[in-house]
DNA sequence: TCAATATATACGAAATTTCACATATGTTAT
DNA sequence: ATAACATATGTGAAATTTCGTATATATTGA
């Protein structure tokens, strides 16, 4: 993975926001992350794709559900970034991190 | 600075080299930029503008040449990601540099 | 098999970004 | 004052990205 194709892949908000919201809460689903951003389903799809198509998640599927978390191989300058900027900028996400989090335990389903 | 708008200046091939090289060589002037990014004057005049509108590069004019470097107060994690990613991926931008350094010896005036 | 739920993608429109070119501004030396 | 050089910016066109909507695919349970 390039440096450029990285950065281009940060530079939205949906895709920077789920991303930061992934790497804080391990992993997520889409339905939980839909509803922690309060996005359209198609949209918050469409970024994750982006992300993992680009190298940096990976998904797996479980039942009905795709779960969403850092690509195990992602390199460690990478990583770095990505930890960096969630442990300094937590205002930037700290809300959606709440309700992702209240829809992960709430039971065995999405929110 | 918010993260999303660091990551938006950083989504671009020219901003991104110009930052990389600039923060391993100190400071950088307009036309040793261009002449090492093989870029036209108004290209990197622009791009280089953006960076100091968005707050990570401060411009200093010394005489008819204007040095780039980091904003002083550019927030640490963000100096972080900047030097995480340029030690990681020197291939992305060090035949750059190459030529920037040398132009930076030769006198004391550009290219 | 059929209905319900979750996710992915195709597609054209809308928004944003980048570009090339022309020109303006600022500095120095003559 | 003028020429030469360095940098900045205005402008509209071109390229790229993002979006909304509709629809397709995948899984589960009745």
């Amino acid at each position: 993975m390039t440096p450029i194709q990285f950065y281009k892949c940060l530079a939205d908000d949906t895709r920077l926001k789920s991303l930061l919201l992934i790497s804080q809460a391990g992993e997520a689903c889409v339905c939980d992350l839909k509803d922690a951003l309060q996005l359209d389903q198609p949209k918050t799809s469409r970024h994750l794709a982006e992300l993992r198509k680009c190298g940096i998640l990976q998904d797996e599927r479980r039942g009905k559900w795709v779960y969403y978390r850092l690509q195990d191989d992602l390199p460690n300058w990478a990583k770095e970034v990505i930890h960096e900027t969630a442990k300094h900028n937590p205002d930037y996400y700290q809300q959606a991190l709440e309700t992702l989090k209240a829809c992960q335990v709430a039971s065995n389903r999405c929110c």
